[in-house]
DNA sequence: AATGAATGAGTGTTCATTCAT
DNA sequence: GATGAATGAACACTCATTCAT
């Protein structure tokens, strides 16, 4: 089975989206043309058009593999037991920040719901579901250094808090001209700093506070 | 004597303003038409060139006044001697908060630099002008709290982060349904929480590192 | 009679009058914007719709006086009596060089008829008038050199190419770049060699040929 | 095998230049717009796009042609040597008025060149290279008949007059409402005139002035 | 008489998309 | 399965012109 003819489509099918991708992260959603994606993906602009239904189709079938990979390498980080667990959080937050300036706009595909259409739910749905166990992995990783039960609502809080600084970063510096590497051999420092920081800050009112008596 | 004339012509300029103002925000600068812009103004594309000379000119003239405003704030807040610098700090990342929440995806505005073209130095440099400025007092206020030199590269560092936070907090929410009343009604307890637990961690560093040798 | 406001109505119109002959002259009918205009005019662009109901108009009104100026610039030569017929030839062509490129791309309405609307044969008739006018007198000048019969047909042949040749420099230099002195300066040695060997050679093939024998 | 789609192409590409062609010679490059040349040439204003760059490319590949096709006609003049050279340089004189005159108005794109902008200087430069030989072509045919040296600063004035005067029997006839054969076979006589005028005043000037001695 | 406000038609150009082949 | 040809809608922006005042 799996004939001459299907495999030749497969490959077409992935150097479209390999293109698109690339195209995208480069250059940002709008800026890119049909055309450009197929002249860099060595087929006809209308041969898009057999594979995908739109350019936005391009787009949702673009934004999902990344997020499961960086969801693997969350989850990779997470079982391992050879560090303490204030070094696993830090390099769940350094994957994701690495991550997103690796994939520069791609971010806005991530984060900006506002950029995908409303009307489609679903798309929104399954993008939605990944976020949110992506940050359902930042909170373990955290609970792990903060020894707090996992319904104490303190956790919730400091997750969000953890996110949110995640998200300024990587949003402060999505637009930026500098490479992802320049930026990361840049301010890799602050990055630490930051969520070490949050760490102990966290663990002082913790430890302050008390046990969460709720 | 205000001119019957005058008041009108006054009237269309605000409708206009207006219109590209929620336009902007609910779909971003770029992908905002001159016409669809006339449309919910209530007059044709061509007389918006009456008033502005650019759809940049929209965009400039939109955003600086919140800009402005917000600076004014800030300016306040860091003159008050009344309470502690803790207090004064975190009342300017939650005035920056709030007043973001409240001009909502003005957002895309102030920070998506981006959105605005490289190549025309003017706009981008006055917004990042006071862009700069309002850093600036941040970093202010966060000197106060750490008492350390102006010159000790870590207060840059901190600064940083106090602005990844906002900026992550601010773009979390932008395009969240909920309104700016409710969800600083729900989420300023977190927000509260979030900088305490940085000036402690940063508190912290600082006394287990002792000065700044370099 | 000659109410203060006639007065003011007539100096307004023949600023705009004034205005659009000079820009005109510098940029070309279609470059140039009634508000441009007015704005030399130092009137409101509306004004010059009460004066003039057209674009057109203004170009029509503007084309006839300096035809005239020029038409009276020829008389005046013709009548003098104080030198040699060829230098009144010489000093014709001279004028009317002078003359086209002084008042530059207005050329443009002398000669290309087919830039002013065909639909309207008054305005064209009129200015065909005075072309006609000008020709017959540069027919005059050449007469009183070549000494022939007015009714020799070759008359008319050599005033049809020192017209040729008049209207080839005029178009070759309309649009350069370089000032009606500069060029005049440069040049006018060449346009003299020019109507000196014409005339030379129409001697010499006359002498040769005898009388017109028609 | 010459593929009906190919065929097709091709006329498309053929009726959109010829649309161009008329409606530039009617009413100029610039009054010319790319719907109109769609419209007359039976397709859709973006099918020219397809086909051509730019409108200048229209003008570019319209006017190119044609040039190089006169150019080589005055080659072969040039090269025979059969016939005295004043019969040369009034054959290469005939070969270029026979020539405007069929290609009518096409005279605007040829010697018009303010028509295209200034600060493009591509398009300009290759029309002026064109434009140049031709004229250097012509200098060669008349200082075959002059007999002076090449670098005689007269053949550059004498060559100049004769350019002017070709120009204005173009420019005088070009917007005519008379056919090419009507105006050459009523006219043909005039012309040969002109130039057999300026070739006997010129080789009298010469032999009165003596050699340059410059 | 004169004006500021306002408009509709139009400019070249781009792009995602469709269709006949 | 794949393509070249073709299109309509859209873009920001300009201009001559009109109208209420």
């Amino acid at each position: 089975m799996a004939g001459r003819q299907e495999q030749r489509s497969e490959e077409t099918k992935r150097s479209i989206l390999a293109a698109a991708g690339a195209l995208f992260a480069e250059k940002g959603f709008a800026a890119v043309t049909m055309r450009e994606i197929a002249k860099r993906a060595g087929c006809s602009h209308t041969a898009i058009y057999i594979y995908f239904t739109d350019k936005e189709a391009l787009l949702h079938q673009l934004s999902m593999p990344p997020l499961l990979q960086l969801q693997g390498e969350f989850r990779h980080i997470l079982q391992s037991t050879d560090n303490p667990p204030e070094h696993n959080l830090q390099e769940i937050c350094l994957a994701f920040i690495r991550f997103c300036l690796a994939n520069r706009n791609m971010h806005d595909i991530f984060f900006n719901v506002g950029a995908v259409r409303v009307d489609e739910a679903q798309p929104k749905l399954e993008l939605n579901k990944v976020r949110n166990e992506l940050f359902g992995m930042l909170t373990e990783a955290l609970q792990a250094c903060l020894r707090i039960d996992r319904s104490d609502e303190r956790l919730l809080a400091y997750s969000r808090i953890a996110y949110y600084t995640l998200y300024g970063i990587v949003g402060t510096y999505t637009h930026s001209a500098e490479s992802a590497e320049a930026l990361l051999a840049r301010l890799t420092p602050t990055f630490r700093d930051a969520f070490e920081a949050l760490l102990i800050g966290f663990a002082h009112k913790i430890k302050e506070e008390g046990v969460d008596e709720k």
